[in-house]
DNA sequence: AACCATACGGACCGCCGGTCCGCTTACGCA
DNA sequence: TGCGTAAGCGGACCGGCGGTCCGTATGGTT
């Protein structure tokens, strides 16, 4: 059982990179211009100690963007209504994309940095299939919905980084718009829960 | 009118460079170890040509991916049923999806080097304002179908190219059971091209 | 043939992600 | 409290990439 409990210092850092790569995440324009230099220079460590407690850029980013969404994945996973289990499925489907929606807005720079990571990246990190098999469960619980498996990646498409960064910020669509534009969507697919099931 | 006509060797040079971007974009697996140096290299000529012709990294791709598009594009704008105008909207926007889904399995490559290119990018290529303008006025046509500007976004979402390349490369769907999944999911949004109106 | 604008090409540059290794320091133990 | 040691640190360094520059070659024109 090869456990060791890391030394403080090594914590501390850990936090401190989180930090300052947070800061300056949310604070440029554009991801791919703030370099690990720049995080490692911001929370007062060596670029080593960047590469050794992350792995590489990826890693750095996927730690950070999982820290921030873990508290949306435990609404979802077991919380109150109407994002948690227990809700009717096209209200809990619509919740949960509307969640998506918003931590995305809330966290456009670094979600951006995240999808575009390498080149074909948000596909291959182990946190979407936690999503789209998540949200296909809540789509095979729909009647008369063909094929849950291929909705659940479109409507998860449909609130990717990019497109949301380039309604919200680009052509400057509202918050309450784009989740309108959203809701009006995601209820066409699934029907609408307001209708009795 | 400064409208100069280029050299002779520039455009052959040109032709060479596409040639083989194409080709060795089609052949690598990962569109980012393609080099700019390679493709000069398998054209013939040096790497100043290529800037020089192209601009940058993004310019070549784009110049590329709307060479082999345009004939799709041309069938949309003008062309004979389903995909031309004159097609029903809710039978027409279909068409037009799956036609989009093909063109990106038969260059999923490409494409996924198009989109994979600076960090926001798909959405800044102006080519994405044609698509998406044009669904949408065929979206506008469905009665009831509210917001068919956001409903365009997000339909084009479902066959965004690293969507594609996740679902035929690493989980191995065949192009029949996509085609089917997406024609299913966009039926739900626009309605039955088989219902009558 | 002679002239020149156009285009060529590859040496060169700056930057960035990632590595390496000699030095520092926190922690367990007596 | 003092000591030995391994865990951790950090920044000089590296390789490779996108992009530039400028001396040279070449197709077009008269």
């Amino acid at each position: 059982m090869p456990e060791r409990k890391p030394r403080a210092d090594a914590l501390r850092n850990r936090e401190a990179v989180l930090a300052a790569a947070d800061r300056l995440f949310a604070a440029c324009e554009r991801p791919e211009d703030v370099t690990m230099a720049d995080i490692a220079a911001a929370a007062g460590v060596g670029k080593g100690t960047l590469f050794r407690g992350f792995g590489d850029r990826t890693g750095l980013i996927r730690a950070l963007y999982e820290a921030r969404l873990d508290p949306v994945r435990r609404a979802i996973a077991d919380g109150p209504r109407p994002l948690g289990p227990g809700t009717p499925p096209a209200e809990r489907a619509l919740a949960v994309l509307d969640a998506v929606l918003c931590f995305k807005l809330d966290h456009r720079h670094l979600s951006l940095a995240l999808e575009g990571t390498g080149s074909d990246s948000p596909y291959q990190a182990e946190h979407y299939d936690w999503w789209h098999s998540t949200l296909r469960e809540v789509l095979e619980q729909i009647p008369g919905l063909p094929d849950a498996d291929f909705a659940a990646h479109a409507l998860l498409a449909a609130v990717r980084a990019d497109l949301v960064d380039h309604l919200a910020g680009r052509r400057r669509a509202s918050r309450e718009s784009l989740r309108a534009g959203l809701a009006a969507f995601v209820t066409r697919v699934v029907g609408d829960p307001g209708t009795a099931p």
